[in-house]
DNA sequence: AATGAATGAGTTTTCATTCAT
DNA sequence: TATGAATGAAAACTCATTCAT
């Protein structure tokens, strides 16, 4: 009787082949997103860099849209990652080193891939469709106001969605503002007073 | 000292119609960018929603671009006037009123147009050489900084420079994301509340 | 004499199941005919209703048209099988009876499948090499050749092969265009109609 | 006072220029379907041979297809032409003869270029559009029973709408085929006999 | 054999821009 | 100056076919 084999059973080697084509794929996008702009990434262009031919794109993306999407996707879920598990660690902290390290996580967060932050938000065209950077914040106003329901007392009486609407607003415009509009990359000084400016402006706003 | 012309210098004949003719392409490029979207604005499109022949449109604008940055110049120009008459109306009063005058004009600002400012901010990939909404805000901070160096005494110390930017910032983005982002028209109920907060986020913060 | 095998020779299982993929390849091919046309009829695709791999389709057919051929020999054949066994069964008949029948069967006959005989006469490029119309009527010519010369005698002098000629392709013609051409299924009466002009347009020629 | 202008005035250049294009797409459309067959008539090779650009095939046609219908429409325009001159021809004359001149008119048609007429019939696709081989042939049954009605005493009662389909129809596949069947070009002997069988075959079934 | 991922030439179509009139 | 016909590079996308597994 043939004995059962050890290891784990690999992925077949066609789902193998097929993950590595479509990591290629956004890979490229992303790349040429960054290096040439939304305008040069043309499909063509993107096999090119994935090293795959036109047609395996069209296989596993039915237009170039969904690429980008893809692309601004796999950011998002970069980003979410790291900013959900920033709330867990905060969750239990007071108001202002809780809103001390939110800030200073939402800068972080941006500066995971700030050159491809700044061109998914400003050359791709948003269709109608894509409202994933909506659901993308909708996510960190629920995060935010989670946290801002555990904490009701330390904070006055405040409509909580508007609150938190007001204050991921601000700190996701200072955290982009900052990094993205910053000729050069943002000082560890600049970085300091600018967390402290925007924890004084949230703390001060839910005191 | 010379005399001021009475009169303004009568454009010539063909100097008003190049005007027009202008005015024109710049008008029906808004109007198409509003209604059909950046990629429906071709220019044969707009040449032809303008009335005049292709050729006459690149008479006036060297490109494509040329004639996106005269729409979004004129846009930013007409907020900016209004934006600059308030900052007038507003330099002599106390703090809180001024912000909250402030806040108000901002998504007063945002509703000038909202439609081609949505265009504008979601589909009009941004080249590096286009920076004009730098320029637009770099005004903003100006003219917020400003009033900051008028008000010292009513204001906590701080670096002006740095408070300008949260300030102006925040304020735009809460007035941005508002009015854009909301499905519909924002109601004055809205408007009030969100004014309220943003007046009592910016003040609190400048106390 | 050797005697015939009672049964047909078995095929071997792997020559059943080629038979099998085949057929199942011919009929994928004629439903998506007639379902989405001959251009949405693509190699993949047609693999797929018949449920194999692309690979396994150039296994048995070099290539696409290789398989519309088929479709198309297919459905002659059965025409042929239909039309072969009323010229039998016809053959005794005398002049005007006959006529008549094979009037019906050629009604008939376009009837078998109508929708894929239509997408075959209108949609199928003939690419110089596919001559099987042709043969498929050179088939008709001479069966209805054979039945006037068995009928010599009931028939004015005529040329025969110039008379079959003329015969075959106005009933094929008339059937032809009345089953495709008729906006709905063509109803008894219609048919009966066609079947008393035709049967007097051939009869009265022959006569 | 300006003397009017003597000649009349002449299209102005654009006009000419526009139709010059024109003329040549169609042209060229109709060269390569008739030497390269549809398959290989892109619109890419159509502007090449016509000597224009792209551009100019899609300023004037919508898409390829709009292409073909400009070759069909011309073709059956020239037909049609030619026809109706005949009918007109034959409006008086008595049965036998105005129906030998028909079936010469209709081999005539068919001779005017046969080529272009079998790329017509075998390779273009109908789309369920394109029903203008549909109005071609209504004008023949038109034209046909009109024919019939002003000479109704001289044939045996009949359902004109059905007479005139039979008629038109066979004539029509009798033509149609010896034509364009036939390997070679018909002698003028095959052509006199044609005619002969198929006068005898309509004005046969008519009486 | 069977599979299906990969290929890439080729197709249609668009549109910013030029230039003859 | 105005016109608008003409240009042609380039883009998105398809699909018959191949070939490594």
């Amino acid at each position: 009787m043939a004995r059962k084999p050890l290891t784990k059973p690999r992925k077949s080697a066609s789902q193998e082949r097929s993950r590595a084509t479509v990591d290629a794929l956004v890979g490229a996008t992303a790349r040429i997103l960054v290096k040439e702009g939304f305008d040069r990434a043309s499909t063509n262009r993107i096999a090119e860099v994935a090293g795959v031919s036109v047609g395996s794109l069209y296989q596993y993306f039915p237009s170039k849209e969904a690429l980008v999407v893809a692309v601004v996707d796999r950011h998002n879920r970069d980003i979410m990652q790291f900013v959900r598990g920033a709330f867990a660690d905060v969750a239990a902290l007071p108001l202002e080193k809780a809103v001390r390290a939110m800030v200073a996580v939402a800068i972080q967060a941006h500066r995971i891939d700030p050159k491809l932050h700044r061109v998914l938000a400003e050359q791709i065209p948003r269709t109608g469709r894509l409202e994933n950077v909506e659901g993308f914040n909708r996510e960190n106003y629920a995060l935010f106001r989670a946290y801002l329901e555990g904490h009701r007392d330390e904070i006055r009486a405040v409509d909580l969605e508007l609150a938190a609407f007001v204050c991921v607003t601000s700190i996701e415009a200072l955290a982009h503002t900052a990094v993205l509009h910053s000729a050069q990359k943002l000082s560890d000084e600049a970085v300091e007073a600018l967390i402290e400016e925007a924890t004084r402006l949230i703390a001060g706003y839910l005191n």
